[in-house]
DNA sequence: TTGGAAATGATAATCATTTCCATTTACTGA
DNA sequence: TCAGTAAATGGAAATGATTATCATTTCCAA
């Protein structure tokens, strides 16, 4: 945790949303702070490796950012406004756990994501 | 739905309906077909749009696509050699169903993948 | 202070995807 | 059948996000 880290959770705090690397660099940039893209880059990958943020994918790909508690939790996300809902996956760790086992893999992950529209669009 | 639609419907079904626009248009190209990398999106796009194929998006982001109409399956995958093991997710669906309704989202799709060390490694 | 490790950032490289545009192919009506 | 037109095609260049490289700077313990 360096720096460049405590700069971006602090940007992703002031911002509440998600963003994406892009442009939280502009942000940073605009806000007078010479901080370069590839710090940037690098304290995000630095971030999700310690889980202290989600990294999800916009429609287009793009990858976005947002700070996370540190409960295990899958999103809700809405394909129009980007409206994110965090959501318990009790049924998923359940599933992912019962599967794993049955075929013999051991140090499983899994990810999950719904996504959809929500009520507002 | 042209020519190109259909060659690339083709493959998809051979292949399992699961394969990014590089991959498919490798595999065309190493069966001795011309086809354009240009070609190959544009099909992909038109299928898309016309909801005879889905687009996902792998980890990095890069977009993958897949048959719609498929029995709709997940993956269990290996993260040390990469095998790959189609589960069935009926426990996926429901929570994803639910969880949609629970907040008001319509028109939904998820995404959900198992990754683990497989006994072999 | 100083030597080395970690952090930084500009630049260039990479890679998927799109855009452009000239050429080919398919299709129409006479 | 044939000219004329629209659609399809594919190579090359452009784009945009992300990653790799590498020289320079900052940190920090001895």
């Amino acid at each position: 945790m360096n720096k460049s880290d405590i700069k971006l959770i602090a940007v992703l705090e002031r911002t509440g949303g998600f963003a994406s690397a892009q442009e939280l660099h502009q942000i940073l940039r605009r806000e007078g702070d010479g901080i370069g893209l590839t710090t940037v880059y690098r304290a995000l990958q630095s971030l999700v490796d310690d889980k202290i943020v989600d990294l999800l994918r916009r429609e287009d790909g793009e990858a976005i950012y947002r700070l996370c508690g540190d409960t295990h939790h899958h999103h809700l996300v809405c394909k129009s406004c980007g409206d994110t809902v965090e959501i318990e996956g009790g049924a998923i760790e359940k599933w992912a756990k019962t599967m794993a086992e049955e075929h013999g893999f051991r140090d499983v992950g899994h990810t999950a994501e719904i996504f959809g529209i929500c009520s507002k669009c």
